[in-house]
DNA sequence: CTTAATGCAAACCGTTTGCATAGAT
DNA sequence: ATCTATGCAAACGGTTTGCATTAAG
């Protein structure tokens, strides 16, 4: 089990939570803690959102988890892979593909090098109408 | 006078908060709501932080400045340029250094293409320690 | 049995809004 | 004189925290 590797207690709103976020990912999409609070009520489970946002938290700190804001006050969330990629955001349903682009990440690399940059991390980006929303 | 073609009134905040803008570019730093605010009052100005948001947002909307998220909850605001440019974010001094890459440009229009995607708008924010912090 | 995890409610932070007043045209 | 812009305080949405209780090890 991932969670007692990582020193955490298996408990239900851990397990629960996981779940959510595992078959988000199956979905390719990305999730908020209130939607996940949400889900969580409605299949009958008496789980605080406070515990929500903590057990997410706990989860990114971990490295399971990546928290993404897009350009939105809300935070949503994925599981995290052992690979970066980026994002295609629509702005109408705010469905969000993935993608990976070498030619990209490399020049990326190189731009952080030219200005003496110590790169740890990078995100990118596409906003647009998805071909579902035209 | 910009502000008249925009279709606003001339009117002390609305002077100050573009005054503070023009100075942060000049720095190339990218500045907050809250940071105006500060500085207003600091510089004897009677005027409210619903007042700083306000107009950033009409600024916003008149496409006169960009409000970035970066990874944080807080917003910072930079006046719009005629081009679009990307980020290079320190991640221990939060200072942002522009650049432009032609070649992600294109890349990212390709790729917005390929996935069948009518691109509105990109980010590509680069994180890292700069040259000054390590 | 010990210590970590939880639920709840209250606090919090950044941002927005309603409203009566002040100010630009 | 008109109508927009402002300041203030209260509301807001998302997130965090304090505390007493519960449950995992």
């Amino acid at each position: 089990m991932d969670l007692k590797k990582l020193g955490f207690k298996i408990t239900v709103p851990r397990l629960k939570i996981l779940e959510m976020l595992e078959h988000a990912k199956s979905k390719q999409e990305h999730i908020s803690a209130e939607e996940m609070y949400r889900q969580l009520l409605d299949a009958g489970h008496d789980i605080g959102l406070a515990t929500v946002y903590r057990v997410l938290t706990q989860f990114e700190t971990a490295g399971l988890v990546l928290r993404h804001h897009f350009e939105e006050a809300r935070a949503v969330f994925e599981l995290a892979d052992d690979e970066h990629h980026d994002h295609l955001v629509c702005v109408k349903c705010s469905a969000a593909t993935e993608f990976v682009d070498e030619m990209i990440e490399h020049r990326q690399a190189e731009i952080a090098k030219q200005y003496g940059f110590q790169m740890t991390d990078h995100a990118l980006y596409i906003y647009g109408v998805c071909q579902g929303c035209q």
